[in-house]
DNA sequence: CCGGTTACTGTAACCGGTTACATTATTCCA
DNA sequence: TGGAATAATGTAACCGGTTACAGTAACCGG
């Protein structure tokens, strides 16, 4: 920047205020300072910028992990909201579980902002961030209400609740297995309590037996949904609840290989409708969870954050059953 | 940092020390410390830092969209190395079309080093970063050879070879659609030159009809098989290589929906093994390619090159032909 | 013709760290 | 016991921008 001044034969002022536009130059020197900027390839360094400025121009995410379909497109739908804010996207991912209390890799130390995964932060992180002020946005996973941070998520328990009483209703399923998702997602908890009570409202009682894990993987379903049909002979379950797709792709694995038939003997359904569902053997009943707009959503209510609007505490997407062959719809 | 140092009762050159670990601190002062930045939830600035030292702890990836699945793996593949060198990781989009002439969001103004993916970064961009000797590995797309910026992608025109000429022996085809990929992707060059040579050493004919776009897209795929099926009446093509997975998805469903049957009538052949592939009716012969492999290793050159190591040029990652039913073959 | 804007520019302090250099106290060894 | 090395710390310059403040010159309305 030094350079740039000296050749065009201004200060650095003046270079920083044409840069920003923040107060009118001669137009002589706009044009010379064009030319020199150009010819010395002159880039902002932003690390100073953000010094004087205390913005980073970047917003934070944070995952648990990275390799669950579920975030391709949510990573998307944040992606392309972000870009066009003209702001950089800093990805981390962090566990829970992590006991070891080191501090968060991205915060207000280096981003403006944060958009933050379910289970991927301690409340007291939270609770920390939130007194400091600092703009964060939730998703999947609502904050402890004394937070009052905003949250981004789906309609998990009505959708749940409609799909499994169309599993009672209009295919005639009572023996219901429900695989549970993550303990610290959210999700699982809504979608738990959307089965309970279809089953509850149905008039059929519950059996802790068919409450399996499924954790939202495929392999864990498997291994679970596997063992329990060994355990169970003759099988007395006649339908399926896998939770997410991803732990559906292991239901529907573990039952063919054990020549259950889907529909006839046992339906499936699951929640998501990632990409893969409609292309599962038979194509999977679900859940369309509007992914990519949690994502775009999320993000603008960051921004709003960041710019001292005013966010809506919670926004709940609506979801949609999807009925396809798994169930015994659409048999044709 | 400031008021740790006066709390503690030393300097803040002190304070840095002992953060950094870059000289001796007595062991009271530095007991002192921990208790009062802990008090304090003191969280060094990283624009500071990074001004002072130079170095950012961020690696940037530069990609052209995030709507495809192909996505996904990479960048679990990039995170988990970019996370064990308790580096972050800076996200941005930017299409090669963009004509408009503006800079790259993420550079040496705010990055160590760089990834890029093929066809998100013009060639005199790219020049440019290399003259300055900032660090640079290019994922599936070679740099001009004047530059020599290290590359590393999967090995493509081997493993179309095999598989067209599995078409071409195993089933006897011989009037194989292609369909071509972006032409910014090397991938794209690659496959095509297979194909050629598979069909040259067979002795087919280049029928360049039946040469089509697939743009690695199922929709364009879609449109331009259903349009081809319309114009060739009768069909006169025995299978298609569908250029990638996604396109596949396409080509699956427009023969599906004309009556064609797959892989009766015509055999189809993908590229990524991605993970829809095995669930798609019938399951997709396609060839693996080791995609969070290729970003993981990306990732290592990278941190390689910012450490000043040196790295190979080109790494060609092994593919490895999946056959399933879409071909002809397992039809058990 | 004059006080008040407005347009444009420069000087220098500041953002929050790092680090070269200087300083003092201590230890070590011949 | 004296000189050198080592430990522990402080002072202040510096990284590369932004911006408050101040100043000059041209313009404008009465």
């Amino acid at each position: 920047m030094r350079d740039v001044a000296r050749e065009v034969g201004v200060s650095v002022a003046t270079v920083s205020r044409y840069i920003n536009g923040s107060a009118p130059v001669s137009p002589e020197v706009a044009e010379r300072l064009e030319q020199i900027m150009a010819e010395l390839k002159y880039v902002p360094h932003s690390a100073a910028r953000q010094l004087a400025t205390r913005k980073t121009m970047v917003v934070g995410l944070l995952l648990t992990n990275m390799y669950n379909d579920f975030f391709g497109p949510l990573l998307y739908g944040i992606e392309s909201v972000v870009g066009e804010h003209r702001y950089n996207l800093l990805v981390a991912t962090c566990r829970l579980d992590n006991q070891t209390n080191i501090s968060l890799p991205i915060g207000p130390h280096n981003t403006d902002g944060l958009l933050i995964f379910a289970g991927s932060i301690k409340d007291d992180d939270l609770a920390e961030l939130s007194s400091q002020g600092f703009p964060v946005v939730l998703i999947h996973h609502t904050a402890p209400e004394s937070l009052s941070i905003p949250c981004v998520t789906v309609e998990n328990k009505a959708a749940t609740y409609k799909l499994v009483s169309h599993l009672i209703e209009d295919h005639d399923r009572r023996q219901i297995v429900f695989m549970k998702g993550p303990s610290q997602q959210e999700d699982s908890y809504w979608r738990k309590l959307g089965y309970l009570n279809a089953l509850r409202d149905h008039d059929i009682e519950i059996n802790p037996k068919l409450m399996l894990t499924g954790e939202f993987l495929h392999g864990v379903a498997y291994r679970s949904l596997k063992d329990f049909i060994d355990r169970s002979d003759p099988i007395d379950f006649d339908a399926v609840f896998t939770g997410d797709d991803d732990a559906a792709i292991g239901v529907v694995e573990a039952l063919t290989e054990c020549g259950i038939r889907i529909p006839e003997d046992v339906a499936v359904a699951g929640f998501d409708d990632s990409r893969l569902s409609a292309f599962l053997n038979p194509p999977l009943t679900t859940v369309r969870a509007p992914t990519a707009e949690v994502g775009r959503i999320a993000a603008k209510n960051l921004f709003n954050l960041i710019e001292g609007h005013p966010v809506d505490d919670v926004t709940l997407l609506p979801t949609e059953i999807i009925l396809r062959r798994s169930c015994g719809c659409n048999s044709g």
